[in-house]
RNA sequence: GGCCCGUUGGUCAAGCGGUUAAGACGCCGCCCUUUCACGGCGGAAUCAUGGGUUCGAUUCCCGUACGGGUCACCA
């Protein structure tokens, strides 16, 4: 594969907002023009007029920043071969396909959208594959003179080779082969003047200068008609690589009507952006060593076109999550800590508060942003809780011991000052108790733990809560929890 | 249905003629531990199928099955 002065695309439609499997497409296609010094570009592809949504590009623009795939050249930063929207291409698609007219590659078709349908429905009940029937393929040029004078409406049509066969090169799949008996004469410039995607996709790519295409598998079978195009045009054609699908289950491809298919729904429910990157990276890519949590500059370096998978690939949510789960475990503290800091609020308005102990003892416990409201809901207020959560069978506690425990904390805790109340004096106090009185830690701590906050999951154990909540937070508490067992 | 493509544990997957068929997630067990989590150790679990080719096939070829894509004036 060639590697110089690479350019690629992304170029979607805007319908909505980014499907996550678009995003992959994107990222694929960021990855190797980035790895290998070249250019991404972005380009809209709107000439679909009935479908189009408002604001629909905009939502683009903002995924792929918030991603950092940051585009070269593009509708919004321009470029040399610019403008990069289609719509606003118009003329150029009718230049070109008037070119491959007079070059005997395609012609005027006057066909109504009524006769297509009867047409297709026609060889449909005769078991043909539907197809143009070619009826204005030959139509003579006197003939084609007048219709056109009298404004009769017409699309332009590519005329296919009748025989022979197609042959072109994708980088995943190789060689393929088509007989040139089985491809369409499909419509390359629709009655309002519009190319359709087949046609305006191969104009723009020369135009632009695209050196490799990276679309989703289901452009495949329509490559060879692309192909037809290259060589009508006596362009060359570009490097392909046509990247499989993203599966609910064995069937079933995920789609935008799944629901939490879209890029801003993971982004909702607490993913931590890079991780979401890495591991739609890794739904269809395999890295050659045995690492598995990138950056999107690591991504750069390791990736490797023959890491792309050939079938089509099932999307876990639960290794989505591992992998989100990982990327924050592994996150220095101060990033961690300014990221969750938001969800912290939700439930915790104290800001007096030791953060720190908080933030450390909530990094290792968190797969999700999303999981934090719910884990930090106990330090404003003591929620009411159930004498019961003080048996533990492993550490051998009952309300009784706890009682027991909690009266023996209390002074201990109590001689601690405001000014010393941090988890190393709070350790060593407790710590000191427990050597004297010959208990087994747990016999200690855990009432203290649910004194403290009335769960018995919590961030950190006994010691960290009383850090976290302060002196006078957690003496009162100790105090509550006494009173409640006696 | 025609054409094109694919098929390794539950999932993501490595493998590219000879391997005890990696690794990860999940699952199970154990250890560590102030619970949970984290961490550590171990376990169960895979080459769709039938023929070839070959001294030898997960790997190459053909068929079958299954799955996907495509067959629009959508992209």
């Amino acid at each position: 594969m060639k590697t110089d002065n690479i350019r690629t695309r992304f170029a979607p439609s805007p319908t909505g907002f980014m499907h996550i499997g678009n995003l992959r497409t994107a990222l694929y296609t960021f990855i190797i023009a980035k790895k290998y010094g070249g250019k991404f570009i972005l380009r809209i592809e709107d000439t679909d007029q009935e479908r189009f949504v408002e604001g629909a590009a905009g939502a683009v623009y903002k995924t792929l920043k918030d991603c950092g795939l940051y585009w070269d050249e593009g509708p919004d930063v321009g470029g040399p071969y610019a403008p990069y929207i289609q719509s606003e291409r118009t003329g150029v698609y009718r230049e070109y396909a008037l070119k491959l007219i007079e070059s005997g590659n395609a012609y005027f078709c006057f066909c109504t959208k009524e006769r297509m349908e009867k047409v297709h429905e026609q060889q449909k009940a005769d078991g043909i594959t539907p197809a143009y029937d070619r009826h204005c393929r030959d139509l003579n040029p006197e003939e084609v003179k007048k219709l056109l004078d009298n404004n009769t409406p017409y699309v332009i049509r590519q005329k296919v080779p009748l025989e022979g066969e197609t042959i072109f090169r994708d980088e995943l799949f190789g060689e393929i082969t088509v007989p040139n008996k089985d491809l369409d004469d499909q419509i390359l410039l629709k009655q309002d003047g519009m190319p359709t995607y087949n046609f305006a996709n191969v104009i723009d790519d020369h135009l632009m200068d695209i050196t490799h295409i990276v679309r989703g598998r289901e452009y495949l079978s329509s490559t060879p008609k692309y192909n037809l195009l290259y060589e009508a045009f006596g362009w060359e054609s570009p490097c392909y690589i046509h990247v499989e699908q993203i599966m609910r289950d064995a069937s079933h491809k995920l789609s935008k009507r799944d629901g939490d298919a879209y890029f801003g729904d993971f982004v909702e429910a607490g993913y931590h952006i890079p991780a979401i990157l890495n591991y739609i990276a890794l739904l269809g890519w395999s890295p050659k060593g045995e690492n598995e949590i990138y950056s999107l500059d690591e991504l750069i370096n390791e990736f490797s076109i023959d890491g792309l998978s050939k079938s089509p690939s099932i999307f876990d949510p639960v290794k989505m999550k591992a992998i989100n789960a990982e990327w924050l475990r592994r996150m220095p503290h101060d990033e961690f800590k300014s990221l969750v800091l938001p969800y912290i609020k939700k439930n915790c308005k104290r800001d007096d508060i030791d953060f720190d102990v908080l933030v450390r003892t909530l990094q290792p416990r968190t797969e999700l942003f999303t999981d934090i409201p719910e884990k930090v809901d106990f330090i404003d207020t003591l929620p009411g809780y159930n004498n019961d959560l003080y048996f533990n069978k492993k550490m051998k506690t009952s309300p009784e011991t706890a009682a027991e425990a909690l009266k023996a904390v209390l002074p201990v805790l109590e001689g601690i000052s405001e000014e010393g109340w941090n988890e190393e004096n709070i350790h060593a106090a407790l710590f000191a108790e427990i050597e004297r009185l010959g208990v087994k830690n747990g016999w200690l701590l855990w009432p203290v733990r649910v004194a403290l906050s009335g769960k018995a999951l919590t961030p950190g154990g006994g010691v960290e809560l009383a850090a976290v909540i302060g002196r006078e937070e957690s003496l009162n508490r100790i105090r509550k929890g006494i009173e409640k067992l006696v």
